[in-house]
RNA sequence: GUGGAUGUAGCUCAGUUGGUUAGAGCACUGGUUUGUGGUACCAGGGGUCGGGGGUUCGAGUCCCCUCCUCCACCCCA
């Protein structure tokens, strides 16, 4: 019986595993680098966990099941909440600030298109316990630090940057409700996606007074923060949101990544938790999803029991940057295997000598073969190749005197060379 | 969840108005080559034509259902 792998999932033959490899392993680099811990917790947690925050809409796209004991469980479709329960259990044992970051698995059971599907790699950097905008700026650096450092340029991305609080502040001093806030988000994360007529219609739903929608319309016109500044008369709230904003984009100038950030006021991000500065990575073009976003989140440990302490972190997907390096050409074929050495055995008379030298070369901590064939060498000598080997060691007559012949792959000189002595200088 | 497109060898694809034993390139295996690879030449293996049903003397080809993949919408933590 032949069984199909699942919907939107991927198989990992050796040379995707090497892509993913090279993705994830960057992100680790970037992080590392970037001073933050790494940390992981388990694949699935308790289906509370993940009501808390959001409605049944999100419930329905989670993998959930039921164990033994009829605990409602579910596979992580984010880490987030993890991350504010195991901060939360330790809160007063961990010192601050908490950087950390992880690359988990995640599952979602979403409809699978373009650069979204049903299982994929998050990266995911948090920066917990720093209320100053400078948390934010390290966010953004360190992801555009990790983006350029795999060869995208400028001219490739750019983060969309925006923040929750100013918008919040505008439209309070605009005269728009509290209550009214949340499903204005909602309508103006989405200004770009609909027609003018559409979201017009829309905003009159929500806003009665045509003043008001007046002023909307022309806050998101705004092509920058001081013509945000103009719409209306700001409250002190309000100007001190606009300062703060000014602040991040001066600090992201001093880390040199200007040229990577732009203001976008359209960026309001889904859901509600989001309390401050919220960004969004794009490829320049715009033919592709979100490669990543994110933004502060001042509520959420309190969510989840905890007290309250501001966070500001990151997300991004393993599936649409897949997508973008593979269109700019940035995706080498990865070798699967490098090898040190590969052993070839000249006759089958010395084969167990062929075996003591790839043990003791391994052992020397040297990656080693050899061919479980002897016989042709040169079929040996094509294995060594394909095997990406920089040397092919030749176990042949030559080991009666001690010496063995030594082939430099990428130079095809061959040397003879004596066996103690080579073993000697291994270490 | 809604709508559209697609499905032939491991991969990329040919396959005539329905007609005998379904092809190519690449990849893979073996050989040319019992002391020398990355290029060459020769040979070989590999297909229930996504699955099921129907029309027909006859279906890869036409019809219906279903699954997967892709694309758009919804959603996007």
């Amino acid at each position: 019986m032949k069984i199909p792998p699942v919907k939107g999932t991927r198989d990992f033959y050796p040379p995707i595993m090497a892509v993913r490899n090279t993705l994830t392993d960057g992100w680790k680099a970037a992080s590392i680098r970037n001073g933050f811990e790494e940390y992981d917790g388990p694949i699935f947690e308790m289906l509370k966990m993940y009501q808390v925050k959001s409605g049944d809409e999100i419930v329905e796209q989670l993998f959930s099941l039921q164990d033994r004991g009829g605990r409602d469980l579910a596979i992580r479709p984010e880490i987030t909440p993890t991350l504010a329960r195991m901060v939360n259990q330790q809160i007063n044992a961990l010192p601050r600030p908490i950087k950390w970051f992880s690359v988990p698995r995640l599952c979602r059971a979403e409809r699978p298109q373009k650069g979204r599907l049903r299982e994929f790699f998050q990266w995911n950097i948090d920066i917990i316990g720093i209320e100053e905008v400078l948390a934010d700026a390290e966010i953004i650096f360190c992801a555009v630090d990790y983006l350029r450092s795999v060869g995208l340029t400028d001219k490739d991305i750019v983060v969309r940057v925006s923040s929750r609080r100013m918008l919040a502040e505008v439209l309070k001093a605009i005269g728009i409700r509290e209550d009214q806030l949340d499903p204005l988000y909602a309508l103006l994360d989405k200004i770009n996606k609909l027609p003018p007529e559409a979201f017009e219609e829309k905003l009159v739903e929500l806003v009665s007074d045509s003043g008001q929608r007046d002023k909307i319309q022309a806050l998101m016109q705004a092509q920058s923060i001081e013509a945000v500044a103009q719409v209306t008369t700001l409250t002190d709230a309000a100007r001190s949101a606009v300062d703060e904003l000014n602040r991040l984009f001066d600090t992201l100038n001093t880390m040199g990544i200007s040229d990577y950030c732009i203001f976008d006021i359209s960026i309001v991000r889904g859901l509600a938790y989001y309390t401050g500065v919220v960004f969004e990575i794009y490829d320049r073009e715009k033919t592709l999803r979100a490669i990543g976003g994110g933004g502060r989140y001042d509520n959420l440990l309190k969510q989840f029991g905890g007290p309250e302490v501001t966070a500001t972190g990151l997300g991004m997907g393993d599936c649409v940057l897949g997508i973008l390096l593979e269109e700019k050409g940035l995706m080498k074929d990865l070798p699967t295997r490098n090898l040190d050495f590969f052993v070839a055995c000249a006759d089958a008379q010395y084969e167990a000598k062929a075996i003591e030298i790839t043990a003791i070369l391994r052992s020397a901590g040297k990656i080693t073969n050899y061919s479980y064939k002897t016989g042709a060498l040169g079929k040996q000598f094509k294995q060594a190749s394909e095997q990406n080997a920089s040397k092919t060691i030749i176990v042949g007559s030559e080991v009666e005197n001690g010496q063995l012949a030594i082939k430099d792959m990428a130079s095809g000189e061959q040397t003879l060379v004596d066996w103690a002595n080579f073993v000697g200088q291994l270490g």
